[in-house]
DNA sequence: CAATTTCATCGTAGCGCTATGATGAATGAA
DNA sequence: TTCATTCATCATAGCGCTACGATGAAATTG
């Protein structure tokens, strides 16, 4: 075994600076037992005698050993890490949802990897590439819209994949979410319902969130279908802040001065046009009704408090987590429901 | 090397169902280079020859091959990742840090793995320990506050430790933020130069929120020193929330019905009071002045606009990446300055 | 032209762990 | 008692990669 000669090289020659590290077999000495008994009681506690298991903590809690996941992933072919990829995490929808998903997760023993993809195609490519490299033992993305290569490389993979934010379409694995054009109805039903009639949804960045447009149109689609003489659709090419709601709303009252009922692709849009309202004078809901998406934090506090349509960012959270924690107890029920409809609830307060 | 006898289990009956996943074996044998110059070329492609690097990305791209950084980790001794430990990932000053840090860390190929601890200390201990199990090339924490054995643990691991969000106190290896008490301070000082003198300071969950807390005490020493008769700080044991803020200004109301100065320890805290000011008819900032803290998205916007501090979030997330990535190429390179002070700014708007 | 240095490339030994099946003792059934 | 079954524990072979030093060819020097 040893020996060798000709081009082989001499092992004595060699040697890799042995990091001091204390490993398994270090607590399996302590405890006098096998390192594969060590490693067992990690897993499965249950699995070994309650001496041994005894033994073993407390080696463990002497050396104040910490497991290497690393070589544990390399050596059961998948790590314990979920990779959550979503447009931003500065987005107040997304952060409850990671937040909410990761404590699902984190109960169970799994690490959440994050990349945000700033709603770039490319982005989202390079991401997933290297969300693979980890062997995760789940990939989360946001939304159906992913590049053919994308979703290529994923199904390869064999990785669970969930899809959150969105279902209407094909999910490459799971989905959980909810319909954007049917947020949009729900939007303009309730305008109608209010007795308006010249309607304005405002979003911004619509080009690339692909969600804010569908409700756009959803919204375009209900309002002209119940019979809305004005129903436009206004843009703001920047991110979807407060400040983006007070420009909206001006170009809005340019291009429609009759306008009754606005709604907002996201609350913070409709802060800001609560706020340009207060500045200017308009009175909601006397004179403009306006109705916004997210039920975020000031909604309820707002004056006057804002109708708005809540999405349950951390119901969407909970179900990811218990879909991948399914799939990785189960990973053959592949009959399971693999598309889940969160659904939205439209919240009426005084804005409108 | 093969054979033995006796108690040593024959090699045939045993065969780890052998992935079939594109290792790089597979592309050195394609592009008819050995391994090492596979992993020579996909860690500093300027080693290999032109000929070599073109024959290997083609046999890449062929085979799709998607590296194994777990493996690479464990062979390396450290993984490409940053691990992040937050209070709250909802929290937008958090997000914004973490955001900015993502994207700098991600630029120079690091991954980032996330814990959010919830402001609890015990929770941290077992955070840090399964950062710690991934082997991280970097690990930050929000604020110098740890557990000594969190601290100890650190320590140990000679991982290189950024804490954020504070400066102040003596850091476990590198610390980047401001001084929390100076920012009360600077808060008091604007509302005493201002001509206000019945201050109140209004917090949340200031019991966990060490740095909320530290920014209130810095506006009370601040308040008292300049000669306020009144100067008063009020908690809400719930989250940080714009309801909050109303329900916090009703209670200094009826503790100190002459208060003319209020500042918060949070813009939602603010907005919460403006607000419950709008609704209650009380005019901002002729009755009371009102300071903030954050800068966040709508404070330009609310009427009036908010005069708050900003701690520049997006600063932090920049200079933790730097100090990581000098740390990371430069490992020995101790005597670099470890606390990095990103300062805070007041800027004024029309609540004061 | 020999001696030295550079350069691209290569072969191999781990990194620390888990999966697999083996082992032998204890238990139950026949 | 004898055989089958359960149970706790163990020995070993990788998982896929990188670090290390080796190797031989090409370039440079004396």
């Amino acid at each position: 075994m040893d020996s060798g000669g000709g081009t082989i090289q001499t092992r004595a020659t060699r040697k890799r600076r042995k990091m001091q590290r204390v490993t398994m077999m270090d607590v399996a000495k302590l405890a006098q037992v096998s390192p594969s008994t060590v490693s067992l009681y990690l897993r499965k506690p249950d699995a070994v005698s309650p001496a041994a298991g005894q033994d073993i903590a407390r080696a463990i809690d002497t050396l104040g050993y910490v497991p290497n996941l690393v070589a544990g992933g390399l050596a059961a072919a998948s790590s314990r890490v979920v990779s959550i990829i979503v447009p931003s995490i500065r987005n107040a929808f997304f952060a409850e949802t990671v937040s909410t998903l990761q404590s699902a997760l984190a109960a169970e023993g799994l690490q959440v990897l994050l990349g945000h993809s700033e709603y770039g195609e490319g982005q989202e490519e390079a991401l997933v590439r290297t969300a693979l490299s980890w062997a995760p033992a789940a990939v989360v993305l946001t939304g159906l819209n992913h590049s053919p290569e994308t979703r290529k490389l994923l199904k390869a993979s064999r990785v669970p994949v969930v899809e959150m934010w969105e279902i209407g379409g094909e999910p490459i694995d799971m989905a959980v979410g909810f319909s954007h054009p049917q947020v949009g109805a729900s939007a303009a039903g309730h305008l109608l319902s209010k007795g308006r009639r010249n309607l304005v949804f405002l979003g911004a960045r619509m080009d690339e969130d692909r969600r804010a447009a569908q409700r756009a149109s959803g919204f375009a689609e209900a309002g002209k279908g119940g019979g809305a003489p004005i129903c436009e659709i206004i843009n703001h090419p920047g991110a979807a802040t407060v400040e983006a709601g007070a420009l909206l709303l001006n170009r809005a009252l340019q291009q429609a001065p009759d306008l009754d009922g606005i709604a907002c692709s996201n609350d913070l849009i409709a802060l800001g046009v609560l706020f340009e309202c207060q500045r200017r004078g308009i009175a909601i809901p006397e004179r403009v009704a306006l109705i916004g998406f997210g039920d975020l934090d000031f909604s309820t506090s707002c004056v006057p408090s804002l109708t708005t349509i809540r999405p349950s960012g951390d119901l969407i959270g909970k179900e990811v987590a218990r879909l991948i924690l399914a799939r990785i107890q189960e990973p053959h029920a592949e009959d399971a429901r693999r598309v889940i409809d969160t659904s939205h609830v439209l919240i009426e307060r005084r804005s409108t």
